[in-house]
DNA sequence: TATGAATGAGGATTCATTCAT
DNA sequence: GATGAATGAATCCTCATTCAT
């Protein structure tokens, strides 16, 4: 479902050697184990929040003892930071190299939208903005890791492509370059719309983003 | 602190007749209390998040006893609830007068814009939305409740507005006509963001919402 | 409905004199509400027991406010130790009465069997029984009152007058006489039996107690 | 002190196997703590009843955590219907056997009494059977369960039984047969009674019953 | 007297975390 | 490593009783 969060990331060396062939059975087990703890978080934490959550109930989502959590991770807290952690840093590397392309600005913003629709809207990962958008400010820490691990590292990039934008003319403003945040805020709007609203009056997401492709660059002349 | 809050809204008719001059101590200190409740809450709430506070402190907060509460709020939720439409409901009818306001579009939405950063972004409405944010999407009732006391009176009224304005030729697109949240997301966004990095990289609302405005009309010539 | 709360019983003087023709507003008044109080208590601790009744509630179908029961009794407990008196309390001079009437044992035994169906089974008092069955053993002082009251001065006559009968050759053996409890041990299970099992499989009093009288003094001839 | 409350009943199958030589330490355990709850529990409903009894003060006497309760029952009312099922259940087949062995009526009936004054009466029973009648009529429920499992299957066996006397000229009249309460009322008042006026006037149960007997069957000659 | 708002002790229940097996 | 039983602090909510009006 969300495999993401199979790739383990912070191995110990293993009993040196081990036989050629592949992490031996302890080792793999074990991140499967971590892996299953976490897929049962996020549906847990997506569902209640991180102070309603249960891991009584994330442990036999993921088929094992309260106890064996914590031989994984260090508190609740930790779980939820890894959790957003391994959900969203393999993201970063995307976005950045998306950023870089070679194209016209236009294209890049695109390419940024749909980076976002399939890879946030149209997954789990949707749930984990949402989850930081909610619990951030009560997790100082939390909102930290993000801003470092992901803000930090994305907005430069897109700044400094925005703002070359700008120098050659491409955009008739520096508003964008300034303020990158402007390109991602109606995406994060449809995911709040969509969580607090969505049975009482859906947000169609690809509309409301080719829209907003429309106010950042004029309407297109077809669909 | 929060004067929304003191306004009764909700008070029985009172045994007719009661010597004139006002409202009788017993209604007034009722309403005191409530309102001190209501405050108290708000502190709380937006600190901790719903299920992290404790009612003791906020009546503790709020100056009276536990029991207190009850008297005035069924349950923690209902007390939730009521605070969210004792600080929103006042302002619908502004938005809505502002949004029908005979003006140049650019005109309305600059007005609706302040609005938004003189009466939610400056006060402690800033707070209740993030509220609704973080914990809507796990109480139903409570989306349902902004949704249809909100939501579904100032979306209209401005979709209505941002129509006419397209036909009248003063918008180039009909994108916010069909999705006037594009107008209201970098301010959701800049709530958001203020409070989760607040500390760590503080975003100027006023020239977000300045850059949006170019974005949204082109760049105006002086600032 | 049940009128043995409305005489009042325990009267102060009143302010001596008060011209003549009765009772003031004043006392009468204040003889109603206790009388209210005692006819709402009778429903909440027949539902609820002692322990789950609110004050509140008898308050409010009392139609008084709660602090007006405190007016009249000096706590939940005297309340309910009231309104055992009130309602037993008459009923032990019928009984007394019905045990000296100078008639054949079978008809003596006959009309208290009878003065239970109609005056206990048939009215609000079987509740009152009911009640302290159940909570007797937990305010012993309840139980004693209810003892010197109602039992030490029923039981004694009941006594003498089945050892008369011993006496006059009218009873082939001694054990009523010793034990008059069995002449009502199957009223009180009817009771019960009824307050438990009613809805599952009601028991017929008068039957049961025909029948009883069939086990004390043989079949009768005819019904 | 009450043994019936250590057989288990119900165990779960425990992983297949298990080292010969008797359950595990950890289901051994576990029952011994649920036994002991249940014990502790026994007391105390028994002196407070169901509404007054603190789950602290039972853990306390049961010398667990309060948390621990909750492992074992799902919450108050259940630790009370267990108790009374642990407590009563095993009782319904000895009555059952005495009702069916072939012997005159009277000596059946006389085993039954026996049964009663030396198994209940005599033991905590007493206070269970007191437990339900006190609170019963406020837990439908609790009445059903031992209505279903105690009363619906001793009552037929017992009306059967005395059916036959009858046809064999055991018995006089049919009373019994129709209402075989009338064979257990006098021990229902005895338990009550004591518990109400033990202490003022205790009721001798033995000579009760015995009196009873005689109402039933006569006076023997001799003791 | 009567009211009913206010109090705050009290108790059931939950759940993160620990630790013996 | 795993397990899951045990712990007990934490918190919501109730309700008898008081007392200012």
């Amino acid at each position: 479902m969300v495999d993401d969060l199979s790739s383990a990331g912070r191995r110990r060396a293993g009993r040196a050697g081990r036989a050629a062939g592949g992490r031996g059975t302890r080792a793999a087990r074990r991140d499967e184990r971590r892996a299953a703890i976490l897929a049962a978080a996020l549906e847990e934490f997506a569902a209640r929040g991180f102070a309603a959550t249960r891991l009584d109930d994330v442990a036999r989502r993921a088929g094992v003892a309260k106890g064996t959590i914590y031989l994984h991770f260090r508190d609740k807290e930790s779980l939820f930071q890894e959790l957003v952690r391994a959900m969203l840093s393999p993201l970063v590397g995307t976005i950045e190299a998306a950023a870089l392309r070679d194209l016209p600005i236009r294209a890049v913003v695109e390419m940024i939208v749909d980076l976002f629709v399939n890879e946030i809207y149209g997954t789990r990962r949707k749930d984990v903005i949402r989850l930081i958008i909610a619990e951030g400010s009560r997790f100082p820490r939390l909102a930290e890791v993000y801003y470092r691990e992901v803000i930090a590292r994305v907005l430069p990039v897109m700044r400094a492509r925005l703002t070359l934008a700008v120098e050659r003319g491409e955009l008739p403003h520096d508003a964008l370059a300034r303020f990158p945040q402007l390109l991602v805020a109606p995406a994060l709007v449809a995911i709040i719309w969509n969580a607090l609203f969505g049975r009482l009056a859906p947000l169609d997401v690809r509309e409301l983003m080719r829209a907003h492709l429309d106010v950042l660059f004029g309407a297109r002349s077809a669909t």
